[in-house]
DNA sequence: TTCGTCCTGGTA
DNA sequence: TACCAGGACGAA
């Protein structure tokens, strides 16, 4: 489920909640969820949380003694600040706990989700990380431009290869080509100069949305206290194959790029 | 570049 | 019962 927006609504809550906090134990349920090597448990026990970042959609607790944890939430994964004594979530499968009868739960359905720990410096070589472009929302108007010319193929394709820019997900794929009038199917070499720049504002405005609506939720994805967010409310295109645009009216058309559901506006995206 | 695969659950 | 799902990776 998780693309930038929410993966930056996760951060923004765990970074003040963890700062100083300890793990004084780590229970791995689910042991094909940690990358690498399998003792996490032993190699981050009484760490402690000394910062937190993002990088596209990955996440990154900076831990004391030069240690990095890197958790990527993949198609359901959440995180969630628990009590001891809470009823547990219903599809918990790494329990970090922090003292205080406190818990980081790394909650996943499908457990596509990963967690691993890197040494600090190492991070930027880190055969997940090292791929990535610069990070969606931050990456600067000529930055984007110049990658995107560099890049051949479909648009829809390019603007969710990772290596280009980080974080776009499908979802916001679709509403930024929607924001921006233009037809995902497009080759990126037939784009013009006024078409490039109009992707760049959109793609920033649609991801800018979703972090200020606190993410998309549909069924898995909530913040650190569960609660969800609001951006499926305002989503133009995702979803909404066979409906009626809300500018034109006109069907919503749907294809298969990639392995992934595109939609589009056969009239306002050309 | 395209595909199957990793997993499980919800819905038609 | 079959198909679909916010992602990423490795193989062909």
């Amino acid at each position: 489920m998780p693309e930038l927006p929410e993966v930056e609504t996760t951060l923004r809550a765990v970074r003040p909640a963890l700062l100083g906090r300890s793990f004084r134990q780590v229970e791995v349920l689910r042991k094909n969820m940690i990358k690498g090597t399998p003792d996490l448990a032993k190699k981050i026990a009484g760490a402690t949380v000394r910062d937190a970042s993002r990088h596209g959609k990955y996440l990154f607790l900076h831990l004391d003694g030069n240690r990095t944890l890197v958790v990527h939430l993949k198609m359901s994964g959440r995180l969630g600040l628990r009590k001891q004594n809470d009823t547990p979530l219903t599809y918990e499968r790494i329990r970090l706990h922090l003292g205080n009868e406190e818990l980081l739960i790394f909650n996943d359905p499908r457990t596509l989700g990963r967690m691993w720990v890197v040494p600090t410096k190492d991070l930027k070589n880190d055969s997940s990380i090292r791929l990535l472009g610069p990070d969606a929302l931050t990456a600067s108007e000529t930055e984007f431009l110049a990658r995107l010319q560099k890049k051949k193929g479909i648009l829809k394709a390019v603007l969710l290869d990772q290596s280009f820019v980080a974080g776009i997900g499908n979802i916001y794929a679709d509403e930024a080509c929607f924001l921006a009038g233009i037809n995902p199917l497009r080759r990126t070499a037939t784009l013009k100069p006024t078409e490039q720049k109009a992707l760049y504002r959109a793609v920033i405005r649609t991801l800018e949305k979703g972090v200020k609506n606190m993410g998309t939720s549909f069924s898995d994805f909530a913040d650190l206290f569960g609660k969800p967010g609001q951006n499926q409310k305002s989503l133009a295109v995702y979803g909404r194959a066979g409906e009626p645009c809300r500018t034109c009216t006109t069907v919503l058309k749907s294809e298969k790029v990639g392995q992934r559901t595109t939609v589009w506006c056969p009239r306002c995206q050309h």
